[in-house]
DNA sequence: GGAATTTAGACTGTCAACATTTTACTTACT
DNA sequence: AGTAAGTAAAATGTTGACAGTCTAAATTCC
């Protein structure tokens, strides 16, 4: 066996096992449609990755290569680096001008700093909801909590994760500001990687609904302090799962070593 | 004279007159290294339409042909597209799939949502930065205004809207968070925009650098509240300068007569 | 045996031609 | 005349090939 053989192999078993953490057979070709068939492909590509990197299927530091994606999805380099600039845009990966794209590894002050701009963010937003909400607006709210507590009961914790979303999502859209909405989403978006990156094992991962209903309660009361407080506080719970303390001591002693490796899922 | 020779000739006005507006003669050669040569034109174009978009030079809705502009500063459409994404990542121009780019024309809403962020976000670095300069700092920043003073003194105005950037720039830096410098950032850069897009006509278009120099005082007394309270005033009166005052209906009227032009500078 | 240099392979960046969609004009019809 | 369908040009989207750059294995020299 010749040396460009043995790689030949290698990588396509890295690229095999990129397919798997993508959930991608081969060649997933939708209906028969070669019309607008690029831009839902586009899209799934997107959907596909993003999942993946907060699943951490395709864990932090993972490289993504253009023509391995290009291949595994059956389109052209040109699509593939059209999804990885979206995904740059949300911060989920990281463009290295002639050195690829590699998924986004959040450092412990960036992870906080996230956070932090959460709290702002959304303080300010439920400080203007509460001035404006309408009734009707605040059964939709109740709606979707609930929904979100069903969820959780019967044990899917994907759709619970996804209405939880859905609840911050829909209070920066009744605030009335698509300007914060829109930095809200870019968050919310960047919010699971950083969780899972430096999340304590064992623990729930959802954002607890009991919280989210006091939230909307509070808003209801029209008590603007006492919401504000609230949302907080909420997110400070979140942030409190993760241990950001600064143990990057052995992640730099591991690099040092030689033992980090910066492709996991590649051989 | 057929009329694809007209039509020629209007195309090459038009393209005419976007030269003069971004100010390239026809090829503007760097020096004569094909080396890294690229991302250096890549850079100045985006530093070109950046600048002309705020001057509006290049008015709001202004189409920005992909292929008159590769003419213009002779490099490849690819080139042009990336640019093209970056601006539109800043929301300084819309990219409208099938139908080309245009320069964003921000709405009223959207401008007002702008500054309420702005307040919002430059708030809450103000109450950051109050609890953590440090007298480098301070002298650094007294620096950057006692600069911007003079610029304006000279009457560089230009200068002057530079360094009242770089003001508000280096406050969201000192406050150590990056995800809300980053968005800053952003912000900022779509701030002359909507300025110029409402303005009413006479009237100073600075930052008023008392303000900024009261503002540096309140967070050297370490008055958290107060230096809040200054920065959102000093933003405060940024928006006031604009008439936001819902005048559409003659924009709306217009557009409905056919009166309004979509492409300005265009025949 | 280990470190620096060389060299082959892989990957990203760039380009020009091709395909598709939009746009605007011409022409025909009511 | 005004409107609507039809058509040609122009602009955007897509593709595959080529060029430059980086990575890493292999060789050579201490």
């Amino acid at each position: 066996m010749t040396t460009s053989e043995r790689k030949k192999i290698a990588t396509e078993k890295a690229v095999d096992a990129q397919a798997s953490a993508l959930g991608v057979a081969l060649v997933p070709p939708p209906a028969g449609a070669p019309k607008g068939a690029l831009a839902a492909m586009e899209d799934e590509m997107f959907e596909r990755i993003h999942e993946a990197v907060l699943d951490h299927r395709l864990p932090p530091g993972t490289k993504l290569k253009e023509t391995a994606l290009a291949g595994l999805f059956a389109v052209n380099r040109n699509i593939v680096r059209k999804v990885l600039a979206r995904l740059a845009h949300f911060k989920l990966v990281e463009l290295r001008p002639n050195r690829g794209a590699v998924v986004a590894s959040p450092s412990v002050e960036e992870s906080r700093d996230l956070f932090a701009a959460r709290r702002t963010i959304e303080g300010a937003i439920i400080d203007c909801i509460t001035r404006r909400v309408t009734p009707a607006q605040l059964r939709e709210l109740r709606v979707l909590v609930k929904q979100e507590q069903e969820a959780y009961r019967r044990g899917e914790v994907r759709t619970g994760l996804k209405l939880s979303i859905q609840f911050h999502q829909a209070l920066a859209e009744m605030a009335g500001n698509s300007v914060l909405a829109d930095f809200l989403d870019q968050l919310i978006a960047r919010t699971p990687l950083v969780l899972l990156a430096y999340r304590v094992p064992a623990r729930d991962a959802s954002c607890s609904n009991d919280e989210h209903s006091q939230i909307l309660e509070a808003v209801a009361t029209g008590d603007a302090n006492r919401a504000v407080t609230a949302m907080k506080a909420h997110l400070q719970g979140l942030e409190s799962q993760l241990n950001l303390r600064e143990e990057e001591q052995s992640t730099d002693l591991g690099k040092i070593l030689g033992l980090h490796r910066a492709e996991p899922i590649l051989p």
